[in-house]
Order: structure tokens, then C-alpha cells, then sequence
DNA sequence: CTGAAAGCGCTTACAG
DNA sequence: CTGAAAGCGCTTACAG
């Protein structure tokens, strides 16, 4: 069973090459007679053209790259799946393969020279990352070398490259949260933010503050605390830990993502604290794991969908060269709320 | 930023094109001080072959692709991202990338064209199969085709070719599962089957036929179902559903795998019937979810990260030609008790 | 140890 | 409408 090449196809056809390659590639200018002779042989012969051949020859891979940094493991993360079968699933929409990367972190320079590789050999033809630092020196040098970068979570408005698109978090996460929070009551809110150095992160953080704030809340050190430490889950339960040893309890807390709130959760079920009669919590991300605790996470959700199609199609519009992409767009979510945030 | 070619690294090296690739791709037949030359013009010059180059002359993509055939929403099971980070993780352990690929179902004639022409066009040296039925036709064709096909639940011992690699559930666990219930006490056992085209499905359910038979336990087909319609969870409801209204109910009722199990939660909570106390459940698959819902659900795991990463390693042997490899492999899980099954 | 040359499979600008 | 030819970037058998 060897394979033929355009020549043999031709032959057999009574054409030369150029014109099965015309067939191929849908030329208009093959009359109908020409063009179902050819395309008879390539039938019967089950002939596809060899990328690498056509890919010599100046065509593109019709492949993004989809590079997942993650210090924890992927693998039993719910999140996760949301995530890989969203940009695959967004990415066939418009007729292209996806080449999967997870990576644990990119201050190890094996892992950056893997992705650099990528690029770099032609594998792709543009790149989308999820859970990179704001500001990643690697994705900041791909974009300097002209390679088409689409970030999850990621804000550079002093940038205006073309080749750096982004998709980000409703903004006024953080203020939405404490509003609703204010709202039902709660005037003591502890807050565990996850790592800073993530765009929406840090937002959070902001808004959070901003709108405490605003309702003349008070701010107490003892009840914020930075889960940046290597799982969110156990950077939560740790986080919480350290909280409950405070004199006084706040009587909600804030996660900055549900991991942290899982985390939280069992913190506060190891200690007999029962949410929310004694303390509530409130995650954001939408988890699926959210509504199969007890009592189902209160959260402010994302439609990843949305963002992760996003993302993709204005990616591959980079890729396309259409002129009239935004680079960047937010996308908002809404608060769900379940059981695990009490009315004062 | 212009790209640079082997030709002006040669160039700016003093040495022939021919050198180049040697010294790339870690010739023995160089000596130091010309390797050290080049080395540095390809370093100083951030130089990376382009693989379609490669290709062409000869050289393998190490890439796999990895094909899972889902009729059920991806984004939303916990075990997907379990096999995708398997995977994917696996193969990089071995120096492989991973093309990844959702597809609804091989019924669908654009799907199967999709797979074979990524496996056509040569972007893949060997495949991934998961979620396919045991006799696909399409993985036919391409083993006949000679291309390396690695399948996550497949089992045809008369077939031995040496590009046809399988990992598959141990082929015990519908008898142990029933053997353990009865050793619990129970003797009224109902089964909710899943999709028996699957390999596992039919195994599972044999098993668990066979060892009612040794135990001299009664099979009442009102107590039998098969869920084999679109989505295991809505599946296993429903099957629930139909029954409970059977005049006597099961003491117990086995899932065919943890989703299905699921299902049957949601048909019994629904209709006020307390599991374990009125009706036991047992799963298969060791879910995520499992630990999380109420009551945490007693099912036979398997290890799937031992499964995938045998399969992709097996895989990746046929494709780099070793000699020595098992073409298939029975991975072994175990029972972990939670509390959806009491002791009679 | 190393270079010149052939060859891998395609596409496309060019000429007719 | 269509073919001959150039070119894409690499590797490797061959000759020296």
C-alpha cells in the first residue's frame, strides 16, 4: 500500500502536477471536466496532499497551539476539561487542529524552550496560553518575533500589537462581589486572593478593596491573606486555617477563584464550622465542583464558552490576516447564588 | 526579524549546510571545535529547523493524535480532563506532542474524513483512540493502512498485528463487583448496563452475569437495563426511573460506570428513596465526582493515569520501531468503599 | 571529517 | 486553460 505523490496522481490523471494541485486547492479556473477526471484518481487512489509538502511550499498548518501552564495537576481538575474541550471545540469550528502543551511553569527554561520550539519549527500558526503571569517574558518575546499570541487573561493596554489578542474577566468582578455581599448584610469580609501575579487576580484584589471601600468597610489584616503558594485548594485550606485563628471571625469570606473555596470549605468542616450559619463563602469561577458541595458554592461564574470562543476566533481572524478583529474583549459573568452565602 | 535557513547558518558558520544538520541533529562524526562553532551561530541566531523541512527529508513529526469520540458534552465530565492531561502528559514524558481532536461520533462521515486526513497528510506518526466502539470500522482502515493505532479499550485477540495497541479495563471487575455485593448480603441485584458496542460494557456486564450465575442469584429482567442512549447520566436516570416501578425493587443496583451511577442518584433522590438505606449503588470508574456527592459513591476505580500512560508508551514503541512491546495490556483497578452500598 | 548533490512533495508565478 | 520550472528547508548517502 505505498502512498502516491501529486506526480503519480497526475499521471494517472493525464495532467500535470500544477493542475492536481489546482484540483486540490479548489482553483476556479479548472474547467468542470478537467477538475472530476482529477478528482476520480484522487478518490480511487485515496490521495491527500503531505503537509510537510505543502507547508514547504508556503501554506499554513491550520493547527493552533494550546500551551496549559499549570503548577497543579491538570488532571483532576474539573476546570480543566472546560478548558481543552472548549478551545479544541472552538478551534474545529473553524477548521483547525489544536497541538496540546501542559506545562508546570515557565520559570523552568526546558519548558519555555519547548514552547519556543513550537514556534519556532513551524508547528503552529499562532499560540493560545492559559494560566500565564500577566507579564510573561515568553509570550512577551513571541509576540516581539511576530508570532500570533491569544492569552487567557491578560491586559495590556499600552500595547497595541495586532498579534496580541486577549480575552479577560468581567472587571468589575471584585466590586459585584462585596456589592452583593454588602447587600445581604455582611459588614466583616475576610478575603483569600489567589496568585497576584495572574491579570485577573490582581483585578479581583482591586475591586474587592474599591468597593469596601466605598461601603466604609473595614479592612483588617488579619483577615486577608494571599493563597499564592502552590495549590489554590491547599493554599485555601492553609489560608483559612491561619484566618480562623483570629480573635474575632469575619462572617464571610471571599475566594479569589473556587479552588481556593474548596480549599476553605475544608478548613472550616475540619473545625465543625458549619457555612453558612457561622461564616459564608463565595467563590468565582463557575466550578462544576460548585454545586456538588455541601452547601453548593455561591460563585460568581464565567461562561468559558464564550470567553475560550472568543479567544479562539479572533486568534485565527490574526491568523487569516482580517483586518477588523478586537484584540481584546471582556467578557462578563453573573452571580449564581446557592447556599453558601446567608442573608444577616 | 527574517527566519534564517541552514544555508545562512552555514554560511555565517564557514561551513556546509551538510555540517548544519549534523551538528542539529547530534552527530557523533563532529569534532568539538566545529560542533562549538556552530553551536554558537545557531544560538546567537535563535535557529530552530523548520519541521516541514524535516518532514520532507525524513524525519518523523513526534507528534500523536489523540482522537476521543464523545457524543456527550467534553466540557463537563470530570474524567476528561483525566485522559487529556494523561495523555498528553505521557506522551511529553517520552519527548511527544499530542494533537488533539473531539469528534461527536464515527457515524458521522465528515469526522471519519477529518481523521484520516490528519493521519493522511502525515501531521501524526501514531493515534489515540478513546470512545470508540470495539469494531470501528475507521480504525480498521487505518490499521490496515499500516498506520499505528494505540485504542483505549479494544480487545480483538485474533488479530495480532503489531501496530494494533490497546490498554484495556481488568477484564474481572463485573464479577468482583458482584461478588462483593453478595459477600455484603445482597441477593436482589439490578444492573443498568452501558453501551455494550463498547469493549468494557460488554466485558463488565458478563461478568456480572456470570457471577449471578455462580451465586445462584435470580436475574429479573425488570431489573435489567441497558443505557445506551445519548448521554450515560440521562441514561442512567431514566433506566432508574423504569425500575422503580417494577413491583419489587433490587436491594441493590449496579452501574455499568460511574455517570450512569449518577443518573441513578438523581432518579432516587428525586423519588424520596434514601440510598443506601431503600436501594444500594455502586459504580465503576472512580469519578471524581464520587467523593463529592451525597452519599459519597462506592465504585471499582481504575488507575487511569497507569492505563494512559501504558498505552502511550506502547504506542510510541511501535512507532519508533521497538521490537519488544505487548501490543495489549489489562490494567488492574480496585474497589473503594464509600457509602452508597451497606451490608444487608 | 566534510562538502556537493540528490531528493523528499508540494504550490505558484510565469509563459504560452 | 495548462504545463514546465523554480523554489520552499531540510537530511543523508556518496565520494573524497
Amino acid at each position: 500500500m505505498q502512498r502516491l505523490n501529486s506526480n503519480e496522481i497526475a499521471r494517472l490523471a493525464g495532467v500535470s502536477r500544477s493542475t492536481v494541485s489546482r484540483v486540490v486547492n479548489g482553483y476556479r479556473n479548472v474547467p468542470l471536466q478537467t477538475r472530476e477526471k482529477v478528482m476520480k484518481v484522487i478518490n480511487d487512489n485515496g490521495y491527500y496532499p503531505l503537509l510537510s509538502g505543502q507547508l514547504l511550499a508556503g501554506k499554513k498548518t491550520g493547527t493552533l497551539g494550546f500551551f496549559w501552564i499549570s503548577n497543579t495537576a491538570v488532571a483532576n481538575d474539573m476546570l480543566c476539561s472546560e478548558y481543552f474541550a472548549r478551545v479544541t471545540e472552538s478551534a474545529a469550528e473553524l477548521g483547525y487542529l489544536v497541538l496540546t502543551c501542559i506545562v508546570k511553569n515557565l520559570s523552568d527554561q526546558e519548558n519555555v524552550e519547548l514552547i519556543k520550539r513550537v514556534f519556532m519549527q513551524g508547528r503552529v500558526d499562532a499560540g493560545i496560553f492559559i494560566g500565564a503571569k500577566n507579564n510573561e517574558p515568553l509570550i512577551e518575546e513571541l509576540i516581539a518575533k511576530d508570532k500570533i499570541i491569544g492569552v487567557f487573561d491578560h491586559f495590556h493596554p499600552d500595547r497595541g500589537e495586532q498579534n496580541r489578542i486577549s480575552v479577560n474577566y468581567e472587571i468589575e468582578t471584585g466590586v459585584k462581589i462585596i456589592d452583593y455581599l454588602y447587600e445581604l448584610g455582611h459588614r466583616k469580609i475576610g478575603i483569600i486572593d489567589g496568585d497576584m501575579s495572574r491579570y485577573c487576580m490582581l483585578k479581583r484584589h482591586e475591586g474587592f478593596l474599591t468597593s469596601m471601600q466605598q461601603h466604609d468597610i473595614e479592612m483588617r489584616g488579619e483577615w486577608m491573606f494571599y493563597a499564592d503558594i502552590f495549590n489554590d485548594c491547599d493554599a485555601g485550606y492553609s489560608a483559612a486555617k491561619s484566618l480562623l485563628k483570629s480573635n474575632e471571625w469575619p462572617s464571610v469570606i471571599c475566594a479569589g477563584n473556587d479552588s481556593i473555596a474548596f480549599g476553605i470549605y475544608r478548613a472550616l468542616e475540619e473545625d465543625g464550622i458549619s457555612i453558612p450559619e457561622q461564616i459564608s463563602v463565595i467563590g468565582i469561577d463557575g466550578h462544576g465542583l460548585g454545586e456538588f458541595c455541601s452547601p453548593p458554592l455561591t460563585t460568581f461564574a464565567y461562561d468559558y464558552k464564550k470567553m475560550f470562543s472568543s479567544l479562539v476566533r479572533r486568534t485565527i481572524a490574526a491568523v487569516e490576516q482580517e483586518t477588523d478583529y478586537q484584540t481584546t474583549e471582556f467578557i462578563s459573568g453573573k452571580l449564581i447564588e446557592r447556599g453558601s452565602c446567608r442573608r444577616l
